[in-house]
DNA sequence: ACCTGAACACCGTTCAAGT
DNA sequence: ACCTGAACACCGTTCAAGT
């Protein structure tokens, strides 16, 4: 349970949420103070232990004052998705112009696949809340993102149409690559092996003699190198809509 | 609380756990029986509202009975996930055998997808729990399953590392599309339209024009073309594969 | 052998009350 | 204005006790 210690420190009041810490050692709660800290909190320990009475605790404060400023559970997991996906927007948008689509594209999936991997406990969450419409595709959830996107490939010359079969190919690409990224990464986090789970070691595959013999393989994992493959060739794929 | 009113059921007792019923109209607890009602709720209800002791109402029994058969929750939802997979080894793999690997890849896919839209409230499940090794990727998650398939590409002239490659790209095309699909089917089953909650109606995107334009074509859904379109690219990228 | 009652430690959430 | 105490209805899980 150790707090902060000597607290003193000097951040410049730049943005909104730099409201230095109070003098007990406590920052003046807030929506954006909350979402930060259960973003923490999840990125550490996972959604499942994320309570409203321990986020309350690690705020120093008891779970019934959050109420003042989320509706409750559910709303705050909401929050922390949003919250999330927000440093896409100020990543990937904010930057210098693309000057082509391929290069657009392959930037925001970079972008995408950079915040999936800075937060593989959250994501899970991004890839399945239900979103605000139900036209909306996990992980491109937010309205306003997805208005950005379409501009920018209307701009590039794509018509509505293409845009739409774009935006569903990108989100159910993104979808399934960094889901199972983001689901090892996140396993590897913890797995302090137990004994009598099943945990598959090589020594309970005896049954299956090509698992067995491919287990060296399997296990190697190769984010990276498939996403960039399958990446281009959905690029590929696309440049097929637009003719 | 309707509970089964006149019993009287008559079953063959050719395996070990048919103790038939009880006067009371109450089947014999089982593992199986457990699980078959779990998935029955989930679909119906939803995983969040399964509970113990929900689910020991369901079947006349106090929670703590069931902790005789599955160990906990967690142990539970992931019988419920290998329960529901199971309906893929039966239905694929008991088919007469396909006759080439394009027709084998294609049949999976699409067995898989039919058991997916089959229980959309079970697949988020089958997408997410963490699997009984690091390098199962679901939804292909089946120890057994996977060694049937390597085997089956084997015997089509896959070698071990193409296999693989075939697996992992199958697994990811698969999650995302059918976590997409499913996530749309299961909020189509309730979705009682609420007031003041973000539902993000035609009203909420006055601030996007281009979504506003869009929201005719972004609402058609067009799943099943969507994934045969992309099975069948992914097919030929498989091809590519082998050489 | 199989189920239940009672109990424990924990939840989310509400609301009157404190400061 | 902002937080807390106490309370309510619910959890998962354990274990001694019933039949």
């Amino acid at each position: 349970m150790t707090e902060g210690g000597a607290a003193g420190g000097r951040d410049s009041a730049a943005d909104g949420n730099s409201t230095v810490t109070t003098g007990a050692g406590r920052r003046p709660l807030g929506r954006e103070l909350i979402l930060t800290e259960a973003v923490r909190f999840i990125d550490q320990r996972g959604q499942d232990r994320l309570t409203m009475r321990r986020l309350g605790a690690e705020l120093s404060v008891e779970a019934m004052a959050l109420y003042r400023y989320v509706p409750g559970r559910e709303q705050l997991l909401d929050g922390v998705v949003e919250h999330v996906m927000n440093e896409l927007y100020e990543t990937t948008m904010t930057k210098e112009l693309a000057t082509s689509w391929p290069e657009y594209l392959e930037r925001m999936a970079q972008g995408v696949r950079a915040v999936a991997i800075g937060h593989p406990r959250v994501f899970p969450l991004v890839a399945v809340r239900p979103p605000a419409a139900p036209w909306l595709r996990p992980p491109l959830r937010s309205l306003r993102w997805v208005e950005g996107f379409l501009e920018a490939l209307a701009k590039f010359g794509f018509s509505a149409q293409q845009s739409v079969l774009v935006y569903r190919a990108f989100a159910t690409f993104l979808l399934g690559h960094l889901l199972l990224e983001t689901a090892t990464l996140a396993g590897e986090a913890e797995a302090p092996i137990e004994d009598d789970t099943e945990v598959a070691g090589t020594d309970a595959l005896s049954a299956y003699p090509r698992l067995t013999s491919l287990s060296a393989q399997l296990s190697q994992d190769a984010f990276e190198d498939e996403f960039d493959d399958a990446l281009h060739d959905l690029i590929k794929r696309v440049a097929h809509f637009r003719s």
